[in-house]
DNA sequence: AGCTATTCATAAGC
DNA sequence: TGCTTATGAATAGCT
């Protein structure tokens, strides 16, 4: 603002408003960067002209600043779910450092980026490597545990498919019988099947399912070679 | 800056720095907020405090204003909308090789190898760049193809229990029958138990299994009806 | 795109 | 953290 005070309010000039535009996206820019190299902070700045052309900056990565912001919100909407990462964290730097106060006056992340700060570009390097490996090994992990839980569903559905198809053998097989004993034959020629009690009730109560499924075709297949129709 | 020009480096002082900090940022998100006043662009910025705070300011939303972006880079990913940097790589490919049989012998890897040598780091770091929002683009959609498959098994999984029971129901009800029977007793005095609340509701028909689950149970229903003794 | 006249932002100091 | 002030920066309106 200058010659005149300007009207915080839209400019209704097309022609003026993109030379503001252009002239005060460069201010903004140069401001962004002028807070970021002195005050060394994290920032991302995203601008998109009326034309749709982005202009952006960011430091460190565009991608890590966002991800940063959508992890802080995940945080915020967990909670106190998982205390477990952070604190983890933190209870290490417990470990390592005899000075408490330090752990008490600066945050985790304060702390972390402190302790960048002092590494050269050789010792960065290295534990850019690790951080790489690391993630990769994070990464592959969910992936066996993604993998693992969707193998034993998968063996449960197995599992209780073939309960099922032999529950429904069996139940014709059960027809079959009290047609034959309604007709007047002898029941003889049809053998008992399933005098057992129920369901035994397992402490175990994470995979019930599985067990109880375990149990019903092991009956099954007992009461199967007993039977004089196969299934 | 006033009294005096400021070096435009890290500002060593913590006091200074942190003080200089909220005086800046104030001023960047007035002017941010200016800009996208005046010219009605769509505007996010983004800043991280030393102690880890977030301060952000954008227009419209936050999250619309990345996801912006986010379209913006997946379409220079699919396509030539921004032919600058994929176009430079592949003239750069065919710059290097004029002799085709290079092309050939050599693998893919090492062409990348030798095309990255020759971009810039500006160039390096738009491309990192890209390659960052595409990893964790394709790391989220794998996650969410194994959510949801883990979903769809167990949503299966609860089908086929609950069709399991039914069955194991119609058993024993079958099972008491026969006993009925066998003693001479009138089988109408034993009545129906389980037909209440079968109906299974769920019209995933991608899933032969759980098709094959609905069969059984409209079948057992079927066999139900024309049975003489209810279940 | 340049050029000022002006207003704004802010480093230093308290 | 807040206020003051001198001064360097940003920029609206012109050209």
């Amino acid at each position: 603002m200058t010659r005149r005070k300007l009207e915080m309010k839209k400019i209704e000039n097309t022609t003026a408003r993109q030379v503001t535009f252009s002239k005060r996206r460069r201010g903004l820019f140069k401001k962004a960067l002028e807070l970021s190299t002195l005050c060394d902070a994290d920032l991302a700045l995203l601008v998109f002209s009326a034309t749709g052309k982005l202009f952006d900056f960011s430091s460190p990565s565009m991608q890590q600043v966002i991800e940063r912001r959508q992890n802080l919100h995940s945080k915020n909407l967990n909670k106190m779910d998982q205390p477990s990462l952070e604190l983890q964290i933190d209870n290490s730097a417990k470990t390592l450092s005899s000075n408490e106060t330090v752990e008490r006056t600066h945050g985790m992340r304060q702390m972390i980026g402190e302790v960048l700060q002092r590494l050269n570009v050789e010792e960065l390097q290295k534990l850019e490597e690790l951080l790489e490996v690391g993630l990769s090994r994070v990464l592959n992990t969910k992936d066996e545990r993604f993998l693992g839980e969707i193998s034993a569903l998968k063996r449960k559905e197995a599992q209780l498919m073939e309960d099922n198809q032999c529950l429904k053998q069996m139940e014709k097989q059960l027809k079959i019988k009290i047609h034959a004993i309604e007709q007047g034959q002898s029941s003889e020629s049809i053998i008992n099947i399933c005098s057992s009690s129920y369901p035994p009730q397992h402490q175990d109560n994470e995979d019930t399912s599985l067990k109880l499924g375990l149990w019903g075709s092991m009956l099954f297949k007992k009461a199967l070679g007993l039977f004089p129709l196969r299934c």
